[in-house]
This record gives C-alpha cells, structure tokens and sequence, in this order.
RNA sequence: GGACGGGUGGGUGAGUGGUUAAAGCCAACAGACUGUAAAUCUGUCACGCCUUGCGCGUUACGAAGGUUCGAAUCCUUCCCCGUCCA
C-alpha cells in the first residue's frame, strides 16, 4: 500500500486525527527505517468485560497492526485507582495484584478475538508510575497549569454546577499522559471523550524531549438504547463472550437508526456499500445480517446461522425454544391448595422477588404449558410445568 | 478558621408533623400492537408473610440518637457536598 492508501485505510471509521499530516510524516518515517509504530491504547483494569463498544476502538487499532504497526495494550492498573473522572465516577478501591492478574488473563483472552497477539505488547502502568516519588509527581505537575487543566469539559461542567472535584482527579490526565512519555507513544487512541486527555499525551512528551503522538479517536458507540454511551454499568451493552443467541437478539432489538451506525462502526461494510443496502433492504433484513456479521466476528459463521434461526423460531414464529433450563421444583413452594407459583417464579429466577412475582403475575405475564396464569395458586399441578414469564422460560420438573 | 445553603426511591425532583411505601417526569419491567425496531395504548415499578385481601408485617427520605399518640418533615450530635469570607 502506498503511504496515502494506507492513511485511507486508517482515517477510515475514525472521529479525528491529530495531525494527519504528522501521522502521513511518521508512516513515511516508518517505512524508510523499518520500525514499526507503537500504537497505544488504555484500558481500565476494573472491567475487563469487553463489549461492543471497546471493539470500534480495537478494530481500529488492528487496523494499523494490518500495516505492520506494534499495539500497546496498556491496562491502566495504577490509574484506575483514580478512575477516570468522566461523570460522577467514585475513587475506586486499589486492585490487588491477583486481581489485576486476573483481569488482565481475562482481557488477553478477549482482546486476542480481534488483534494479534505477535503484534501486540500488553503492559501495565503502575509499571512506571508506582516507582515515582514526590520529587518526581511534583516535577510532572509543575509541566501542566491548573487553568489548562480546567479546560476538560467534565472539569469546567462540575465546576460550573458545584460539583465536587477532588484533587486527585486532576492527576487523571497528567498520569495518563505520562503514560505515553514512558512508552513512547507515535500514536495514542481512544474515544472521542478522551481526547482531552490524550492531548495532555502530546504536551508532556514535548516537554520530555520526545515527538509528540498522535491522536487518534474514535467514534462512541451508543448501546442499545440508542442514546447512552455503551456501557455494562447502563446495561445497554452487547459484551463479545455473550452466547451467540443473546448477541442475535440483542442486535435485533437495537432500533433502525441504530443499526446503520452500528453497521458503520463494526462492520467492515463501505460507507457506499451501507448507504445502498439502507435504500434497497428491509430494515428487518439489514439487521438480521448485521446480526449475523456480529455474531460471526466474535463465535463462527455456523453459530451466526444458528443464532439467526433461533430468532425466527423463537422470537418471529413464537415457537417454544429448544434449550430451556430444566429445574427440581421446590419443596417449600408445595402446600395443600398446590404450587404456590408467585415463590416458585422466585426461587428458580423468574421474578427477582416474590413480590415482583406477584406482580408479573397479575400483569399476565406468565404462561404455564402454554396457559396464561393469573392465580398465586396452581392447583392440580401436572408432573412438568413448562413456565414463561417474558423472554425467559423454564421447565419445572 | 468564620458566615450561609444543601444531602429524598435507578435518575431527576415535589413534599416542612398525620390516609406518604413517599407527587410529577425520565428510565426500567410486563401486556396489546408490530417487522425485531420505532410510535402508541394499558398496567407495574421496597421486601416478606398468609389459599391474595383494595389483608398483615418489616424496612426506607446522609448516619446515629431524641421530642411526639404520630417525623422525610421538629431538636441534638456526627458525616458528606457547595457558595462566600479568610
């Protein structure tokens, strides 16, 4: 590929790139010397569930291992104790090492679904910024002033509406930064709401005698609500590990606008491509083929298959699943009158309490054997009770 | 250190002694409709007990005590947040 190809390939699925002039310079730089460029990207320690959204910003990043490029898979285990101050975050308890450890297996295992492991170094932040002393935390903050600081968006909102900021939070971007002077960052990526911080990146590399990175973001998915950002803590998510089934369904269930970004984001789909299938296709079957793609990149095109078919049974024909979860029914839920059925809903995950049992019932959401059932007793019990409440179902033997 | 203001259910935000398990809105959940979605309509939205009733009990308005027949509402102490002054 030609230097302006690959900038093609890269500006591709991107929110903004600074500058892409510096970024074509360390390309052509790049390919004269043969060194690679290192490429870096900062991932929070605390949640190593990985969903859809952290993959924009990872198909990404594979994107410039395609062109030869080194990926730092850098997992802010020291930063994350100050947690990101996005929003109203609360400081977050220290990690222990088996922990990080852990997260850390768990990430890899993750992560490896999209980038390539020989391309990719994995490393830690408390690394470099746990060893500094005083002298050394007083000489970086010296580098920054508290006006620019103040500059973040989330910082001048809070200080605007008489929100709390903690001193500590204030560090957030100066220690990632300095994350990037340790690794000597050419490239830095991240959402487009980190780019304040990622431009704290340049200025201390600058000030540390090094080329400034550059900055790269990406776009923001919004989960299945359609408005919220992606995130397990909303639940709108869709995470990569998800069994092929919920991937389906909760791809299905994201609403028309919604698909064409998500089509934009993470598939591999032209922009030309995704315009005429918008004007030609059945929005229901852009999205059974988005569900599809999906389940594909992270399971297998068989599984896809499987999953599609599911749906139509399930979901479109109405048709009972095949795999319901089997459970002994209860002892304590038996009483003279028969099944007492608001605690059975309870007891094997039907209903989170028996009140909201209760309720369910009396909103008739139950079904038993294909019966709508709207008394708390169930006389007469036959020896297996097929139960439906919502989505969920299961076999009572 | 001083002077003020404030902390209510997932989120907003009412409520200043009594039918207040706490308005309204948003979110969420269930039902109807549907294309899966959107939109719309309906219902629900603390926990538990009892063969379930417009039933009973417990817990809940930053925390702990107190005053009262009765407190989210009054008093005391503490914790937390903000504003102004230093």
């Amino acid at each position: 590929m030609t230097i302006d190809q690959q900038l093609t390939y890269l500006r591709k699925g991107m929110a903004e790139i600074i500058r892409e002039e510096d970024l074509k310079e360390r390309l052509v730089q790049s390919a004269k010397t043969g060194r690679p460029l290192r490429v870096k990207a900062g991932f929070d320690p605390t949640a190593p569930d990985l969903h859809l959204g952290h993959t924009v910003l990872l198909r990404k990043m594979k994107h410039f291992q395609d062109l030869g490029h080194t990926v730092i898979f850098l997992i802010g285990d020291m930063t994350g104790r100050i947690g990101d101050p996005t929003g109203r975050n609360v400081t977050r308890p220290p990690l222990d090492q088996a922990a990080i450890d852990r997260n850390a297996e768990t990430y890899k295992h993750q992560v490896f679904k999209i980038l390539d492991p020989e391309k990719t170094e994995i490393r830690f932040n408390s690394h470099w910024l746990a060893p500094l002393k005083w002298e050394d935390v007083i000489r970086l903050t010296s580098k920054y002033t508290v006006a620019r600081i103040l500059e973040r968006d989330d910082f001048a909102k809070r200080l605007k509406d008489g929100v709390a900021i903690s001193m500590h939070e204030l560090m957030y971007p100066l220690a990632q930064g300095y994350d990037s002077v340790a690794l000597e960052a050419d490239v830095e990526m991240g959402g487009t709401d980190q780019k304040f911080n990622l431009l704290v990146g340049r200025e201390l590399q600058r000030d540390y005698g090094q080329q400034p990175q550059i900055v790269a973001t990406v776009p923001i998915l919004e989960g299945l609500d359609g408005v919220n950002k992606m995130s397990k803590s909303l639940g709108n998510y869709i995470g990569i590990t998800e069994p092929p089934e919920v991937m389906f369904r909760k791809v299905m269930q994201v609403s028309d606008d919604l698909m064409w970004r998500y089509y934009e984001l993470l598939t591999d789909k032209s922009m030309e491509e995704i315009a005429a299938m918008r004007a030609s296709m059945h929005p229901m079957e852009a999205k059974i083929a988005l569900g599809r793609s999906v389940v594909a990149d992270f399971h297998s095109a068989g599984d896809a298959d499987r999953a599609a078919e599911v749906f139509n049974s399930v979901v479109r024909r109405g048709e009972i699943p095949q795999d319901i979860p089997s459970v002994p029914l209860p002892e304590e839920v038996c009483g003279d009158g028969g099944i007492r059925v608001d605690k059975l809903l309870a007891r094997i995950g039907l209903a989170p309490s028996v009140s909201e049992a209760v309720r369910r019932i009396k909103a008739r959401a139950v079904e038993i054997n294909g019966q709508k059932h709207t008394e708390i007793w169930l006389k007469d019990p036959p020896a297996e009770l097929l139960i439906q409440v919502g989505k969920l179902w299961r076999k009572v033997v």
